[in-house]
This record gives structure tokens, sequence and C-alpha cells, in this order.
DNA sequence: CTGAAAGCGCTTACAG
DNA sequence: CTGAAAGCGCTTACAG
């Protein structure tokens, strides 16, 4: 609302910070009704709280965060937590990251990165408790790891980038799994797919269980008997989507639903390997949509996850939740389905 | 030094905070004394020090860390700046991150994320002049951008991870590319490799610079006049590496030296689309030995950056400087060769 | 070595 | 609507 236009007086680099102090000499006003003019709080003149604020802008005032923070037990900062090796292992965490940096900076608050080591780490909840932040985003990646159960426990302010249901009292933000990955099955199914291949995610993580309860719903929605031999377990990696489709090809799938993009890619290295051609020996499907798939031959066919909105979501409900006001504990969010090359056969009708 | 053990006496979520007035009264000293024998400084008897640490333990007193500031002037959070996509786009973004944090966290200094968009952004100095932080981590990445020159004229301790020679007056932290490059040259050449081409950075780049100059000087030092046709600009990213390769081929290389290892995955892609084989046909290597390279098949030659040795440096040469230690300006780290498949002819001497 | 006191820059009841 | 005052929890000269 009252941005400070990057032309005003910006104070040379080295000058002593104006102070709230200085606002309100100059305003003309004491310290209180400058801060509240400041702050939008009501019981300031209209008036009063324009020439407060024209005369902040005017003299680049900023307020000191430690003060107001120490002031008001607010800090404006709030942590993203996610496992240390999510970020360097699967695009899907940069793609978060950025993400949520960015929702961060549109609300205006201050983003602390928390990677949490294997262990049950102590830095993540004494960063809490140190009042270096209000509260957290946790990345559903790192659920269950005990840490994430302590930290939840902490009461601090949480809202969980996936599901879990295991906790209905904390606040998630999940993208929809389930009637995503039946779609998908169809669209195979429309391309004449007929053994349908599927590699879940480790079934102790929610969205790995909604893929696969999908997975077979479809068939069941299309009258088809599931090979059980189809179902195999992956762990959302590329290098197990490798090695799991070399044994999976023996089962002669002709389509085969990855569970994450990663796995879809070693899938895909593996099928090539194998000496078969995709779409038309064997169609591959993946989940996430990271920047990962861009670069990809042939592209993938993917469910799309709307990381921005999903972020957007996440902090602005952690926003909320800080200010007192009552947020739904689950909203889910809906992928889109990018049919591409990896999926399309030349015999196949349109989705 | 003095870890808090785990099992102290944690107290539950919602107790009031420990306070240090509180650990003085126990400790029956007073809150100077206390803060004194916290922080370590002198003017403390041991006894008296111990005996306040213990009591501070035991109680599972953490300072607060607004108050800390306000009081000291110093937040104990170092920021990390970097171009805001840099993270999706190549997995060298995302190391560069957790090696940060992990060294953050290894100094006990907070990280906060700056990831600036395009635009000279506000947000970054703004964050900085708020005394949200003491100092950033820049990577060089961002170079060129007019905001870094910003960032780096506004007086704000910054060590930059990667060369800036325009600004020889920051820290830097640059891994040595020119030798390491001859190195490569030279090792392909014992592979039997005759017609070695190069696909650079953008030269605005001091890294890419380096690495050209290097691949000529090791064409100097073998003896062999480079055909400049055989030298190709890139951008460092996989698709471009994949473009360029295509062209590239016409002029028959048996060895492609790319700049970073994203724009050597794009070649490996366009050589393996031209129907030749790596290493036979075609030798290939990179730099940067991210997570990436990892799951490429053939496995690829490059210049493993020690990510964590760099990251290890840049912080604690900023935790040196905000202490007002001396710290050289330029501090420079040696990436290793890993020679893979990629590189490895049958008929080639090993290195 | 030790403690009383001032101060960091803000916010927030509390009286007017 | 407005301001004087207390207080957030620490650190740091400054006297002893």
């Amino acid at each position: 609302m009252d941005l400070v236009s990057g032309d005003a007086a910006t104070s040379s680099a080295n000058s002593p910070a104006v102070t709230l102090d200085e606002v309100a000499r100059v305003s003309g006003v004491s310290r209180a009704a400058a801060s509240r003019a400041l702050n939008g709080r009501d019981g300031v003149r209209d008036d009063v709280r324009l020439r407060v604020r024209h005369v902040a802008e005017s003299l680049g005032y900023r307020p000191n965060r430690a003060a107001k923070n120490l002031a008001s037990g607010r800090t404006s900062v709030i942590g993203l937590v996610m496992p240390s090796d999510e970020l360097r292992v699967d695009p899907y965490g940069a793609s978060l990251v950025q993400a949520v940096a960015n929702a961060a900076e549109r609300h205006d608050e201050g983003l602390m990165l928390l990677l949490a080591q294997n262990e049950p780490s102590r830095a993540v909840a004494d960063t809490i408790r140190d009042g270096l932040i209000d509260g957290v985003v946790v990345s559903a990646i790192a659920i269950g790891a005990r840490w994430v159960e302590e930290l939840l426990d902490a009461q601090v302010p949480t809202v969980l980038i996936g599901a879990h249901p295991g906790r209905p009292d904390v606040h998630q933000v999940e993208v929809e799994s389930h009637d995503s990955i039946m779609h998908v099955v169809h669209h195979l199914a429309s391309q004449g797919c007929e053994r349908i291949a599927h590699i879940h995610g480790p079934l102790h993580r929610d969205d790995a269980r909604q893929r696969l309860d999908g997975f077979r719903a479809a068939h069941l929605q299309l009258g088809r008997d599931l090979d059980e031999s189809l179902v195999v377990e992956g762990d959302y990696t590329r290098r197990t989507g490798q090695q799991v489709t070399a044994r999976l090809l023996e089962q002669r799938p002709d389509a085969i639903v990855a569970a994450n993009d990663e796995t879809a890619i070693g899938v895909m290295q593996a099928v090539e390997r194998a000496g078969l051609s995709i779409p038309d020996d064997v169609a591959v499907t993946g989940f996430d949509g990271t920047a990962a798939v861009e670069v990809i031959e042939p592209t993938l066919t993917t469910l799309m996850q709307p990381f921005d909105e999903i972020c957007e979501l996440a902090v602005s409900s952690l926003v909320s939740i800080l200010a007192g006001n009552a947020v739904p504990l689950r909203q889910v969010v809906h992928p889109t389905l990018a049919i591409a090359a990896s999926s399309s056969r030349t015999g196949g009708t349109s989705p």
C-alpha cells in the first residue's frame, strides 16, 4: 500500500539510520502517534496519518526490525523447513524453495531457510524458540522423520505443504493426486495402452498412497482387471526408477505411470536402453512438472503441480494464522495434465 | 563450545521463555555478569562463568535474538543472494544453497534467503538496511545485474562466490578454472582426441573467460593450432548446449569441452541424437559436478567443484569480516577432475 | 572481577 | 484522537 518510491532521498549508505523518533519530531507528533500512523492502526486523524507517512517517506525511514520484534513479539520472518538434501537431489525441492521465497516476498515476510539434517534437528526447533521466526512452512517431503513430529508438537504455527493424514490438526496444503492419476490412466487408455504399469512412491507417504489408489480406481472404472505384477514400488528417485523399470519390462507393460518426474526420467532411460521406443512400445507419464522435464526427450507427459499457487496458499495461510484468523485446515489444489510426446501415440485419440 | 545437551530440562512449549534475568538471579550474579559469562567475554571469574553456564543450561535458557540484536547491533543472520530462477534452472544453484545453509549452521548463523528477481531488487537492499541480516554471500551467477553493483556499493559486508575481477575491492571465493580446463584438455589429448572443441559461457562472466583462456593455453602448450571454428559460445544452459552442438558437429570435433555440466548434458543429448557414440566418436567433459551428473549415461567426466569447501570458506570469511578481522580479498579453491566414461576411450592412456 | 544504569528503537496499554 | 510512560530482553561503557 505505502510503497516507498525508489527515488526518495535514499540516505547514503553509512548515514545513521532514520528512527521513528525523527519521523515523529519532524511530523510534529508523538512517537506513539507516528507508530500508529505508520502501522495502519486507528487512533490517528487521517490528515496526521498522511503527514506522518509523507515525512517517513521523504526521510527514507525504515523501521528497525529488531526493535519492532522485541516490542511486538512478531518478526515478520517465516521459516521454510525441508530435508537438507532434498534440494540437491530432486528439482521438486528447488521449485518449492523458489515459489515459497516469491510468496514470502509478496507478503512482505522474510524467508529463513531451515535445512534439517537427518538428525532430529535441534537447530530448527531452536531457531523458532529463539524468536527468529514466527512460523514455518514445512515440506511434507520431510514427513516420517521424528523431528517433524517434534516440530508439529511444538505448537509452532505451521503449514504443511503436502498431506499428512495422521495429523489432521495441522494446516496442510496438498495437491490432488487420486483423481489426477485416474485422469492419466484414462488418457493412456485412450492412446490404446492396455497393460498400464505403475511405479509408486514409498507407501508411508500419503501422496504415494493417493496416487496408487487412483491408479487402481481407474482400472476399476475402466472395467479392467489389474495385473498386480504391473504395480511396483519406487522411491521417487531417478536411479530407482531406472532399476525398477529394467525388471518391470519383463512384464511387457505398454505404459508406465511413474509417481513423479524423477522416477519417470529413470523409466525413460531404462526403456530406451532396452531398445524400446517411447511412446509406441511403452508410453511414460510423470508427476510434478519441475524444470527437469523441460529438457527431456521425448517430452514427458506429466501432471504439473501449480507450485506458485501452492506456495502462495501456504504462505498466505500462515500469515493469516499468525494474524489470528481462522484458516481451513485442509486446502487442496489441482495439478494440470500436460500431454506431451511420451504418451502421444500415433494411433491414439486425443484425450 | 557450550552446546546445550538435548536432555536438559526442555521447557514445555508454552511456558514463558527463560530470560537472562532469571539466569542471573538463580546464579546469584548481576545480569551484566551473566551476559559476559554466557558470551565468553572476559571480566568474570572462571568459577562464576561455570556456574552461570550450568544454570543457563539447566534452565534451558535461550537468549532472545531480537533483544540481542537490538542491544548489540548484530543479528547472527546472514543472507544468501542469488537470482530467483537460478535455483530452478541449474542444479548448481541448489548445490550452492545447500552448502551455504550447512556452513551457516556450522557457524551458528541463521540463513536468510534473498532471491532477487530481475528487477534491481529493492527487497534485498531493504532487508539489509532493516537490520535483518549482518552481511551477505552473493552468488556470482548474479554478476552483471545492476542491482548487484548497487549491493556492492552499499557497503554491506559481502563475500562473492565466484570471481568478479571488476571489483577487486570485494571479497571473493573463486574456483580455479584456467589450469583446471588445461588439465581437461591434456586428458583428452591423452585419450587420442585431436579436434577438441569448446563451448564457453557468456564472456562477460569471468569464469567463462578463464575457462576459454585455459582451453587456448592448453593448445599452445600441446603445440597445436586451434581451429577457431571449434570454439563456440553457449550460455551455461542445457538447451543451448544442445542447439550449439548440433551445428558444432559439422566441424567434426572428436571431443567437446563444455563450460559446465548443464551444457555438457545438452551436448551429450545432441551427440547421441546425431547417431554418434560417446566417447569414441566424441568425448565430452563438463564442469561443476552437481548431482545432475550422477544420473547421466554415460557417466560424465567433469571438474567437481568442492561446494562444501567453497561455501565454508565464504561463510567463515564473512563471519570473520563481521568480527572485524582481516580476510584476504581473493581466495581460490581447486576443483577435482573426475574422469568417467564420457571421455575414457578404449585406446587412451590413463591420465 | 563485579554491578547499577543507560540505552538499543520500537509498541502498547493507559490516561487524558 | 493524542501523548507520556513503561517495557520488550539484551549489551555495554562506566564506576567501583
